[in-house]
DNA sequence: TTGTAAGCGTTATCAT
DNA sequence: ATGATAACGCTTACAA
């Protein structure tokens, strides 16, 4: 009764369901899985959760998007935050202990011990990576660990030239841009479509690097730049929250947006939002990526073999450009 | 060897090391809970998840400690993040498949599913009811599930009484409050601090209530307090996002901060901390409370009787009054 | 110090 | 449509 209900009077069913809710019985997991031998569960790992939750108040919606979809799907969600530090061998050993059927991964950076694991025991996963993308590094050293998993992301690159052509648009000549995570695949793609657009009118002395997706980076940054060149008259941040930093500097030096200097910006969070005023900026279509990320996830822990996947993403038009 | 280690020869132990290290292996969870009666996991609920992490962002601090706090006395943290909707019978379901040994709850909101698991499963739990606690209710109605549950929580009336003192030593004279959450304890608390700070200057007439915990409802409660009352020249804002809404509005208006009115606010979140000026505020000091919760549920899964705890508040001193 | 056997609460299979 | 019986991979007690 309790299961899929095979062949049993409707009697006994009812029977059963009455004394269950009477009981409040619920049937033991840990049982269930050893007997079943499937969990019907999915490890959601966060990594570096602190930082990306708070950089991105858009990731705590994604993770509840991802847990409602995968419950629609029988499947229980683990959410797996991990802090800055090397917990991720606790991570790992969730995902080798049997725990999970198969992983989703938002991870902007190197977890090496987790890939490792996802590898060895063949776990089905995926990548959710944006906006913390992380670079794929060809074979690593690591026995046979190859970690090319499926991914399921923005195009970071076609999204980055649509934002910024706002900029050539508008008539700004001196355009500069504030990169982020230089060091990662997404933060190369979004300088490439920057790089694009300008065409001609690239100036790779305008572009400066935040150390780090925070507030103050977008400061100092924004500083730094508005010493070199004191000319500017657009900008484009590769992230909001950095850009909010920047546009308090842009303010604090008194100078107007847009009237002076117009500014764009990545990934459509609350910090865009504030700003005043509101920034345009590329909104992270986060509905669809949690559902792009189950749906293949669901079809790998059928058998089905996952391709990569890059959503597009639109851009907000506000009025700080 | 993978359990305590009870009396085995160092060779048997690093044999059986290096060899668990070889293949990866680790004790299948499932059977290992299902054999020892115990998951040695708690269970982390966060309820209305998506509200409560993008309004204060130390909330996913909060709970990385949590986390890290439980890792350090053996046990697995489970975050299950509850969203707006009913979905609060999942995790009610979770609690009485035996998943984990304890609970503890990060909930603003009513969730009688899971208050009634609690009460009928015996399990041990703890609410950290910061910044949002749930009101005391007597015995409701439902089956004997008595919910006094044991509670840590910071002294919410009396970091109130310090705050918006801070409004009085100013010599502020006409001094308004934007409340929060009035239909919790802790929200009628912060607003018997400020009433009991005011003493005979108290006005019932200034005390408006947001309506939600969110930055439009801050900008909503200041144009009907500035329509209300212009002459106000002191504001406690029972939230630091409802605050910064309301600054906003202040600047629109054309008052400068703090020298047309002083503004005093509740939480030490970044909100607060990126307000033009920076904002006196309330910090709740999340790493005790994370520390108290643990060490209150560790001490009820050891069997011993626990009791609630309210923690002190500090003001951080800013430049907004 | 090491080996052995029973049993944890389910699911799956087979017989009724 | 239902009842019986062997796993599932571990822990725990007890025997060696």
């Amino acid at each position: 009764v309790i299961n899929g209900e095979r062949y049993v009077s409707a009697q006994a069913r009812d029977a059963v369901q009455a004394a269950a809710a009477q009981l409040g019985y619920v049937a033991n997991k840990a049982a269930r899985d050893l007997a079943a031998h499937t969990p019907r569960t999915v490890a959601v790992i966060v990594n570096d959760a602190a930082t990306r939750l708070t950089r991105d108040a858009n990731t705590a919606a994604l993770i509840l998007a991802l847990q409602t979809q995968l419950a629609a799907c029988g499947y229980r969600a683990v959410t797996v935050l991990l802090g800055a530090g090397d917990d991720d061998k606790s991570a790992a050993d969730f995902l080798r202990s049997g725990s999970a059927d198969g992983a989703i991964l938002l991870s902007g950076e190197e977890c090496p011990l987790i890939l490792q694991a996802i590898g060895q025991t063949k776990l089905p996963a995926v990548l959710l990576c944006s906006p913390g993308n992380s670079s794929k590094n060809g074979t690593d050293g690591t026995d046979g660990a190859d970690s090319d998993l499926v991914s399921v992301a923005i195009d970071d690159e076609a999204a980055a030239r649509d934002v910024s052509s706002q900029l050539v648009l508008a008539g700004r000549t001196r355009i500069a841009m504030i990169a982020v995570g230089l060091d990662r695949e997404y933060g190369r793609a979004r300088l490439r479509g920057f790089t694009t657009t300008l065409g001609a009118g690239f100036d790779a002395r305008l572009v400066i690097e935040a150390r780090g997706f925070t507030y103050d980076a977008g400061q100092a940054a924004m500083r730094e730049l508005l010493n070199r060149h004191p000319g500017v008259d657009g900008v484009f941040i590769a992230s909001d929250v950095v850009a909010a930093g920047a546009v308090q500097v842009l303010h604090a030096a008194g100078r107007r947006i847009p009237e002076d200097v117009g500014v764009v910006a990545f990934d459509g969070n609350e910090w865009s939002e504030r700003c005043e005023p509101a920034l345009t900026t590329v909104r992270q279509p986060m509905g669809e990526l949690a559902h792009t990320a189950t749906g293949t996830l669901i079809a790998m822990l059928a058998g089905t073999p996952a391709v990569s996947i890059r959503l597009p993403a639109e851009t907000l038009v506000r009025s700080s450009v």
